[in-house]
DNA sequence: CTGAAAGCGCTTACAG
DNA sequence: CTGAAAGCGCTTACAG
């Protein structure tokens, strides 16, 4: 059955209704429905009978007007189309939800004219503050314009480290995944990277790095960087086999390279994880269950860094203003390519 | 350099603020502002000056509490983690920005409580009207709570047939779908589906059925539904190979069981597209373009489909409500599994 | 305990 | 061309 429309050409109830239905003052009637002292149970209850009666919804914009605060907070994302906005702005919506928050959500579509649209709109609306989702982790220029509200950056840190940006351990995540190889009994650990140009693949490596360092290992041959896609993942174990052989394991730099690294490897006759153990970053699900075996990961907990930035928006809303470059933990999720039997 | 801050304390410039900078009344103020006629061109420029200099910005709220109308919409989606969703989110974000809207952002995870409760927020927010995105191409319940405003369903149509929904056509999809294998000459085609539970999967099969019978051609076997999975394509792949080993194409339910279905191909010895062509649905790139060779699919439009609800709503707003199911149209994106050399 | 009044920031007839 | 006044829907001191 279908709820029943509202009447035709209705009116949205307003507490002068609600205050009329009820035969008290819109005062009365205000604070009784706000649970506010000095209002009688019977009066209270009149009240309430009313509203419900007239499916009474308080109008958020005069509230809002009254109160200085609005209750929403805008989400700025630059790449929607990018696989990590999700799970961020997931994250975000599922910590402002349980405030009572409501989100606007703006896709600047990597366009700074249309970013400051965005925020001119938002700021317009008069948003409690601002959450702004990077494409990538490399660091970003702060907003154009003057902002008298709360930002908070995520994933990308702004430029400025006066601004407070959320961003997700990569440098960690490196070190992680090297210490769970090593775990699983590793010792001629390569890696096979993505795109240089991104700061991720660039502090994956590092961590990496130094966690093989401090286990007294040498990596196996150079750190191989490319793209983040599974035609390079084929294309660098095939070399990596011609040049270096002697290898148990390999790091990728991303899920999909770690697919393309699977696929070279069995077409090469070598058992995974017998023979080589192979891990990935980002725990992209499609990719890591579809695999064979399945893959082990790193996740970087991108939903906890969207609720992370949320929360911090929410403290600095009304508080004093965090500042500077915060990280969000990941954590490894091992499955069949590095642990025989998962 | 970072943007100067506004200062410490600072209230937001009201149009009074600007009027009396600029030496006239709010009323004036505001038709200068508003590019309202019966103002001299001189008084327009020393309000604009005022403006500028005091960063002015109309507040929305109370432009809203005026108007009747907010400028606003709701986006209320029941799964914001599945793929399907966040294209259309997109198209829809683009078709509203245009029209100078802001969108609110819910995600109700598939809860109905969760839901009421989002669109009990909306509706106190004052949106101008609802876009309820769903989770699969099944009907859902209409919206719980009686609403007065526009309302459109997309991707999930309401059960309420009164109600307004655009949909993807998936039977025109599988129909398309065939015809395409056909033009590259297959004439034994085997359908290796998705899940059984879902119309989706069963659409697309009635609509490729009924191409086959257009063409007077018998598929290859029955239609094998399962999961959407990549494992369930191998398994499948392989089961089809034992039984009915004499077909040269196979279309497959979605893209992660084409990859399954390549994969077992190539294992078996059969060339991909010389001796069987493969394709799958939904053209998720990073599915089709990392496959070897690369996947023809059928791209579902979602992001039109997006800005066609986005369109729908924008014309329900203020006047006559539109009904019924709607589809929108959806494309072969050709590659290398199904004609050599792309 | 209840209500009249002021006011949040803006726009829109209506006089001058 | 310009401005005083009313009002959108609500909340909050302030009297009664």
């Amino acid at each position: 059955m279908a709820p029943s429309p509202a009447p035709r050409g209705a009116r949205t109830a307003t507490l002068t209704d609600v205050a009329r239905l009820a035969g008290v003052s819109v005062a009365t009637a205000s604070k009784a429905l706000n649970g506010r002292n000095h209002v009688s149970a019977a009066t209270r209850e009149r009240v309430a009978e009313a509203a419900a009666q007239l499916s009474f919804s308080p109008n958020s914009l005069a509230r809002g007007l009254l109160a200085g605060r609005t209750g929403t907070v805008g989400l700025l994302t630059s790449d929607l189309v990018g696989r990590f906005s999700l799970p961020i702005l997931m994250g975000a919506e599922d910590a402002f939800g349980a405030g009572e928050m409501s989100v606007f959500l703006c896709d600047a579509r990597g366009d700074a004219i249309r970013e400051r649209h965005h925020v001119q709109a938002l700021l317009s609306r008069r948003v409690d503050g601002l959450i702004v989702v990077g494409s990538s982790t490399d660091p970003r220029p702060p907003l154009a314009a003057a902002v008298d509200v709360p930002v908070v950056y995520a994933y990308a840190p702004s430029e400025n480290p006066e601004d407070l940006s959320i961003v997700p351990d990569n440098v960690g995540a490196g070190r992680m995944a090297v210490e769970h190889l090593i775990a699983c009994g590793r010792t001629r650990i390569a890696h096979i990277s993505g795109d240089r140009g991104f700061s991720a693949a660039r502090d994956r490596a590092a961590g990496a790095l130094a966690a093989l360092a401090d286990a007294g290992l040498a990596p196996v041959g150079e750190v191989a960087y490319g793209t983040w896609q599974e035609g390079w993942g084929r294309a660098a174990a095939a070399m990596l086999l011609d040049r270096e052989p002697d290898f148990d394991a390999v790091l990728c730099g991303s899920d999909q390279v770690a697919r393309g690294v699977l696929d070279t490897l069995r077409e090469r006759g070598r058992r995974v994880p017998e023979d080589v153990a192979v891990m990935g970053f980002d725990d992209w699900r499609v990719m890591t269950t579809g695999a064979r075996p399945q893959l082990t990961s790193v996740d970087m907990n991108l939903e906890e860094l969207g609720r992370t930035a949320a929360r911090a928006l929410f403290e600095a809303i009304g508080a004093e203003h965090g500042r500077g470059v915060r990280t969000v933990q990941c954590r490894v999720v091992v499955r069949g390519s590095t642990a025989p039997g998962t």
